[in-house]
DNA sequence: TGTGTTATGTTATATAGTAACATTGACAAA
DNA sequence: TTTGTCAATGTTACTATATAACATAACACA
């Protein structure tokens, strides 16, 4: 077989750096498939579940998507930013938006383990190409 | 030029006002479907996305499903705390989180259109009870 | 060598969501 | 009353997303 070591995992982190969009689970399977034409949904989202677990990337559970984390190791809550024009995701590390959320669990008694912070809109960029044209 | 039937919309919000955990579309699809054998996925969609738009409900995009909104009208953010345990969701308007949020936005001059703010883990009610025991 | 663990392969299916077009029923303008 | 319009729903068929269950392969290491 050919399978050796986390040779999936690596690919698919390899792509995700790669992509200046996230990619669903299909674009990844699609794209590796032109090099291994076994390969199958299951094998995929076990990779996706493993870099996701390392931090190694973050799912965009808006769009169904992954994106390869642009940061180190981070507790801090991830920021994700969406542009709805250009499908770019811009990752920010912000201590006072966890300064927030771990306030507001500790309010409510609220064990938190996973935070999702999604903004959905046009980026900087896209505005600016908008206001010209 | 108002005045028409949104019997499905309505059938919608009230089941999940009563419904104390998410319920996604096809659980909504398989209780209609008891009242009316025809109804189909897209009808769900439908109402589902109508009732969004008017901030009647909200979806929670980590378990593809829905909540009724417990708060009248607000611009703020609202965030929704998943228990994994019992599956509850309560929902939480905050100014601070808006603020925080408004201010990321504005430093990277994204403009907002949407937000998603999910927390996951355990809610005080199952805390309580892992610790009992 | 054999035993446990991790990653992957394989088959099949479950769950979630949408495109495209048809039908219905209320309402109002003709 | 008839006709035209529009929103809501029905209908068919499909695409997209995700997982269950079991099989195989490679590796670590006692």
């Amino acid at each position: 077989m050919r399978g050796q070591g986390k040779q999936t995992q690596q690919d698919v982190l390899e792509l995700l750096k790669q992509s200046p969009k996230p990619m669903t689970a299909y674009d990844i399977l699609a794209e590796l498939k032109t090099d291994n034409a076994k390969l199958a949904p299951p094998t995929i989202y076990r990779a996706l579940s493993a870099l996701t677990d390392q931090g190694l990337i973050h799912r965009v559970e808006g769009v169904n998507a992954f994106v390869a984390c642009c940061h180190g190791d981070h507790d801090a809550a991830a920021l994700l930013s969406i542009c709805e024009d250009c499908g770019g995701v811009e990752e920010r590390v912000d201590d006072s938006l966890s300064k927030v959320l771990r306030t507001a669990a500790k309010q409510t008694g609220f064990k938190t383990k996973r935070q999702v912070i999604e903004i959905y809109g046009v980026c900087s960029d896209c505005v600016s190409a908008e206001v010209t044209s």
